[in-house]
DNA sequence: CGGCACGTTGAAGGGCTTCAAGCTCTGTGG
DNA sequence: CCACAGAGCTTGAAGCCCTTCAACGTGCCG
């Protein structure tokens, strides 16, 4: 079990604030472990409170008019989630679902509200969170405008390797999440059939190894070169 | 041409600030008259200032590795651009092109850093700004990845209707911005041809009337149902 | 060890892109 | 004032990337 404590420390929200304030939202915070699947917020309803990802993974979904499921962003430990429509009492933009078994810690937005007029750094340092989130959503926003599937499943894999990957040897880079083929699809604006085409034509390259709700990046090299270069969709 | 005061008094972000902040904003303010086309940043570039569209409209533009250029964000009189990257020096996430003949105000990003320190209510007029951005984002990245062309054109026109529409008689709406058929292609993701036949289909049907670089929309609940509405995809 | 979720693979088809050719406005210079 | 150039737009045709449907493996877990 994870320490309240801790995680903040670790969190780039709260690292070097005021020993005082850390109290306060220490004493604010509650707890609670959310298994896979579960979803610790439902997209609009009015936010009162946000969450640290104490351990696990956490994604925000969203849902389309037809019954689609689309993942627009995951979060790891330290990450906060929807803090900033908690602060507002707005609606929260997506639902939060636990990809694995996850410790949350809960805290109030109202709090949040008093510390930042006490203390603005604290304003700062959620603007740069979100600032970062923007830069990433526009940055998914070109790619799903004009880029074509493949590339895109390339550039999401490198973008997890950054957040969940664990270096072994030989450069070979371990997704550390359960990672399905549906999974990879949501997050690409895609569907599993063409993950399952897409990654077994980079098994057959050599470029990653996949396995059930799993990939392991072989050759990074060779998807920065799919995700960054100019060659106009042509099957491996 | 417009007055600084005036504009900061219309802006959401500075209303019902105090009048010494006000103040020493306007004293940092630059101003600056853009034409169609020009570019008032530019992406990957250090953020040292930001911007309030005074008069005219703004996009915020992406640059993809071959050469496409995709609408990420529209500003309208008020609003603010790049303004969280200038507070914090990081790179704009996109180059800022004016639509037409707009009138931009410039202000450095330092200063702002300062005016949250001294007033933590400021840090919250940006906050919500900036979770609203984020926001729609979302909403973008899931039409993207999950619906069709068809009905991302009539969402976006719904957005646009809602940011630069004129109400005229007989709930007529005319999006008072020119907007080519390139640009609707650039702001969903597809191609000026498909863009024209699908204006070419609901002209045939009624429900818009479409001009050279200009665009009205005649039934809007008929655009709402296409936007919302669970329709395979059959055309018009 | 059977059930079920996850995954693979094939085939068909369609929405969109791409390429191409020609049209229609609008502004401009002779 | 008119012609012309060029940007914006239309329309057709070809084709392909990707989705969709379908059937069948495969591995995990109770």
């Amino acid at each position: 079990m994870v320490e309240i404590r801790d995680v903040m420390r670790k969190s780039e929200l709260f690292a070097d604030l005021p020993v005082s304030m850390l109290d306060r939202v220490a004493e604010a915070a509650h707890y609670r472990v959310f298994e896979r699947g579960e979803l610790a917020f439902y997209q609009g309803d009015v936010a009162h409170s946000w969450l640290v990802v104490g351990s696990g993974r956490m994604r925000l979904v969203q849902h389309t008019v037809d019954g689609k499921e689309v993942t627009v962003a995951i979060f790891v430990p330290g990450d906060p989630v929807g803090i900033v429509v908690a602060i507002m009492g707005e609606e929260y933009p997506g639902s939060a679902e636990a990809l694995e078994t996850s410790e949350i810690i809960i805290l109030p937005g109202e709090l949040l509200w008093q510390l930042i007029h006490e203390h603005a750094a604290l304003g700062v340092r959620i603007l740069k969170i979100v600032s970062a989130r923007l830069h990433d959503a526009y940055n998914q926003i070109r790619e799903l405008s004009a880029e074509r599937v493949q590339r895109r499943i390339a550039r999401s894999m490198l973008r997890l390797a950054d957040k969940v990957g664990i270096k072994e040897s030989g450069g070979v880079i371990r997704l550390d999440i359960p990672l399905s083929r549906q999974d990879l699809a949501q997050m690409n604006g895609t569907t599993l059939e063409t993950v399952s085409r897409t990654l077994a034509a980079w098994e057959r390259s050599g470029i990653v190894s996949a396995g059930r709700e799993h990939v392991t990046i072989l050759k990074q090299d060779d998807l920065v070169t799919i995700a960054e270069d100019l060659f106009p969709a042509r099957s491996a």
